[in-house]
DNA sequence: AATGTAATGTTATACTATTGCATAACTGCG
DNA sequence: CGCAGTTATGCAATAGTATAACATTACATT
């Protein structure tokens, strides 16, 4: 992994949390983590050191909470520092990043029309992904 | 109130439940709308029934559930067939609804792009509203 | 070794939400 | 009216999500 950047110092315990989160290939609950991060270490984790890993790790834009499904992804681009935008598909729970595109600068934009100082934002679209678009094509259903 | 349009049965409950959402002045959780009707229907009543209320009135567009907060809200809109999206102030707490212009054509354009089917999304501005900026601005902070 | 700091462990508890089943209220109909 | 079908509510238990408070460990500095 190369997220060493912005002065996080890299533990097992993070280190394995990171690479579970990059091996789902969906957003993982706290306790789906805490179970995974049992495992490897051979001895139950309280709910507390998961909740700080995920902290830690979101603090850092390593990670990222789903406030719509109350997950955690491991963010996918270089830069973690900026704000993420989710498509989250209700067939197979996958959750894909995609670029901004202006998104940040209109939201901000209509924020400040309102007088509002915007500091942080979610944005989270569910529906349904590609490729299980095709899959239920071909179904005829 | 005016929000009867859409086949909902307005029961004294949900009358309740509606009023409550109107007069706070920020979002409410679940719990807190629970002990406001309790305390109206002089009697305890459970989790289920709070919950299945606010299923109801956000199925029919008159509360919205903040993800972010894990609170709801009225929705103060006429037409409730639209997404929202919340301005939510860290200082007071309130959540003030905008205006779309554009956005969600922005994000569905880009979903669409991904090969995304778009059936909800969540868009949630937090940061500091007008009044808190200047009650801080004239603080000298 | 003594000190300080960051990280982790542990226990308990708070907060959020749902399942499953029972009862009540309302509707339409014979 | 009596009844069936439907919607709404009551209720008990439990599942799922998150934090508080305090103890301990690991590691770096002196
Ligand atoms: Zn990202
Ligand atoms: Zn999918
Ligand atoms: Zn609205
Ligand atoms: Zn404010």
């Amino acid at each position: 992994m190369a997220c060493r950047q912005s002065g996080l110092q890299m533990t097992p315990l993070r280190e394995a949390a990171v690479s579970e989160l990059w091996r789902a290939e969906r957003p993982l609950t706290a306790y789906e983590l805490l179970a995974r991060l049992s495992e490897i270490a051979g001895r139950n984790l309280g709910p507390p050191t998961v909740y700080r890993l995920l902290d830690t790790l979101c603090q850092h834009g390593i990670a990222r909470r789903i406030e719509s499904l109350n997950a955690y992804v491991a963010c996918h681009r270089r830069e973690h520092d900026h704000e993420c935008i989710f498509l989250l598909c209700q067939e197979c729970g996958g959750a894909t990043e995609i670029e901004d595109n202006g998104l940040e600068r209109l939201l901000r934009k209509q924020a400040e029309t309102a007088g509002f100082e915007m500091t942080r934002r979610v944005v989270e679209v569910s529906g349904v992904c590609a490729p299980c678009r095709t899959a239920v094509d071909s179904d005829g259903a």
